[in-house]
DNA sequence: GTCTATATATAGATAGAC
DNA sequence: GTCTATCTATATATAGAC
């Protein structure tokens, strides 16, 4: 029954490859230059592919954008979930801090995209990825299920320096994190 | 020499009135669907208008972009400018805190764009209108021409508020206000 | 798994009639 | 000032050879 385990499962290695060389690609030109400014072609390009190439790995381009999503969508899910578990709203806040914090620092160029390109806004990856609905969790396990306007705009402003990662190149990566989990935590504490 | 004043004057008024209903318009797209997602067809097709009409208002589809961020790039520099001839960065940064919330609750639904849209960050459109240029002169005007990564990440925290503005519609104009004037404060005045 | 070639659609932009 | 018609470029996506 067994098919030549050795030969399947190179091609199955180079195709994983191959898909992942395109995910990354194509994640770093959405970050640069926004998810609709972005071809096939320049992805195909960048990584002496064809067109068609790329095809084979993704039916579609939203399936790149939703592909490129999913590990982080997933990784702040399974934040939020243990920060629920966590008594006291202190507590859980600093968890989700460290963790965002964390995530942010690792994924400095990647994580503008996420939040802030208009595609991602479209394309209803909100309610099926679940942004909105995390960031809605989220502001929910900080402040309750009925948080102030006050407590609302506090926890945008904290979550959504994300946005503006760029204008923080020149940080070291320590320098970023210390000064991303401070302020952080400072505009969410005071508001609690 | 005179022509037809009543003659002119009425075409150029039509003309007028026509170019600002396609900014209007071309401005709500953006801010809904994101500048590369938004055709020059959608734009002519909800005002009953042809392409071509619209090309005869604007030669270019960037034009567009930057002739609805220029107002709000113009004020803010204004504004950055009064605060720039103030004495002391608190009273600096209460006068632009003030003059900023003003602007935002103004324009809840368009702020989002200018600070967000891929489109903006691209096209150099920082460089020519200043839009980069503006977040560094607030910055230097709240925190001196040598900020530290905490301050610069809390001035990030508190204006990339704009961008989140969406999220907030269910508020009035009035509570909008107040939780944006507090919280922003209290974001800038810590760091300080 | 990657290619060439192509189908199909639509984008931005222009020419010229009215 | 707005239209119809059209140009040119490029987009997403597919079919079929290798």
């Amino acid at each position: 029954m067994r098919t030549p385990v050795k030969g399947r499962s190179t091609r199955a290695v180079q195709a994983e490859q191959t898909r992942q060389q395109i995910l990354d690609t194509a994640q770093r030109l959405f970050a640069e230059q926004g998810y609709d400014a972005t071809s096939i072609q320049m992805i195909a390009d960048e990584l002496g592919l064809t067109k068609a190439a790329v095809y084979y790995h993704f039916h579609a381009k939203i399936d790149m954008l939703h592909a490129t999503m999913t590990p982080g969508v997933l990784r702040i899910a399974g934040l939020l979930d243990e920060a629920a578990s966590m008594r006291g709203r202190r507590a859980r806040i600093e968890h989700v801090v460290a963790g965002v914090v964390d995530f942010l620092v690792e994924h400095r160029h990647y994580a503008v995209m996420a939040s802030s390109d208009p595609a991602a806004k479209r394309n209803k990856l909100d309610k099926e990825d679940g942004t909105a609905d995390l960031r809605q969790r989220g502001l929910a396990l900080c402040f309750g299920e009925h948080p102030t306007a006050a407590e609302r705009v506090s926890y945008i402003a904290a979550f959504s320096i994300a946005e503006s990662l760029p204008e923080l190149v020149d940080l070291s990566d320590g320098e970023l994190r210390e000064a991303l989990q401070t302020t952080m935590l400072r505009i969410l504490r005071a508001s609690s």
